[in-house]
DNA sequence: CTTTATTTAATACATTTGTATCATAAACAA
DNA sequence: TTGTTTATGATACAAATGTATTAAATAAAG
């Protein structure tokens, strides 16, 4: 019956549009107009994907955790535990072009969330999902039995380390991150 | 001749209300007209003391490094080294309300930041200022050959246990973070 | 071809926003 | 008092923004 569309297909486009829109010039000009540019549609073409702005950048949220899920579930692990949690933990990390734009973008929508219950929701799950990442890896690597302080300590190491890549790329570039992220897993599984 | 007033002192106290705002509201809701109602007064009063509102975040953000350096420098130091340390780097943790509103704002100027140069150099000037200090805490506490990777370790992991605190205060409260970060200095004391 | 459901896009509208204008008030100097 | 400078705040205005409305185009089914 109807034109021959895929629903789900447009919207990720236009969520991906949106990540593009917060790179380039900020949340705050991430209008609806600008989004819908971008995408090269109307804006009430667009409206008939995202009845709401915030229904869009919920989605576009939500396309950040699907994208660093599929390329967790890509690995092939069960190697060495500190080379398995490199692999695991540098999908959130601002080491390439794709990676950066997700996680500048993730930066910036985790900003906004402190002020805004819905989009605080979602933050809230991925920063779970990646604390339980960094706790299962503190598991692995040592007997420690301050976990929870490991935890804490290794998980604020890899979003500050984000952070600051994604601020100062100049200084702290990709390869300073990774031996920076590689040493400190080195000195963890020597037992703390 | 004119008004009894202390300009400067104004600006201050604006700036002040401006922070609040962001608090409570966040940045994209901090207007010039939310801000004078803030510091009770109207939005043609304030601007008498900021001819923009960019004028005012630029000053603002100015602010909270100026509290941050003051309260620095009254800081007793010349004691143990990792004493001094965690002294000095808690003046940028979240530790208690008034440092919290501080890093709080900062952490929403420094996303803004991102896409807005005038803001950008700002944020820039105290990510160096914080950059060398956990420079001169590395020096100071090891004599380990690549003081540029704990330089780098060590200033992550407090950035990031700052904005986990501040997403998550129930999981990372002001006890469990410095305990992390002591033990960090400990542990770099030590040797790597 | 006709019908029907979906997609597209132009236009409108009420709000909000930063900034500008202008008149008034206040305090000190002459 | 008179004059001058600073401070205050009401009002105005153009631009931007999220959302709503409405009509047209498209493709498949009858």
């Amino acid at each position: 019956m109807p034109k021959i569309v895929n629903h789900e297909e447009r919207k990720r486009k236009v969520a991906e549009a949106c990540w593009r829109v917060i790179q380039k010039k900020g949340i705050e000009q991430a209008t609806v107009r600008e989004i819908a540019k971008e995408a090269k549609m109307s804006v009430g073409s667009m409206r008939h994907y995202f009845s709401s702005q915030k229904d869009l950048f919920i989605f576009s949220m939500q396309l950040v955790m699907d994208h660093v899920h599929e390329r967790i579930k890509k690995l092939p692990l069960s190697g060495p535990p500190i080379k398995d949690a490199m692999q695991v933990l540098s999908q959130v990390l601002p080491i390439d072009a794709e990676r950066r734009l997700e996680m500048e973008v993730w930066f910036l929508f985790t900003s906004k969330a402190l002020n805004d219950p819905d989009l605080k929701k979602k933050s809230d799950e991925m920063d779970d999902e990646l604390y339980q990442a960094c706790r299962l890896i503190i598991e692995h690597l040592t007997v420690a039995a301050d976990w929870k302080q490991e935890t804490e300590r290794l998980y604020a190491l890899v979003d500050g380390l984000a952070v600051h890549a994604i601020m100062r790329p100049g200084r702290l570039h990709p390869d300073l991150l990774l031996s920076v992220l590689e040493n400190h897993l080195k000195v963890i599984g020597q037992n703390v």
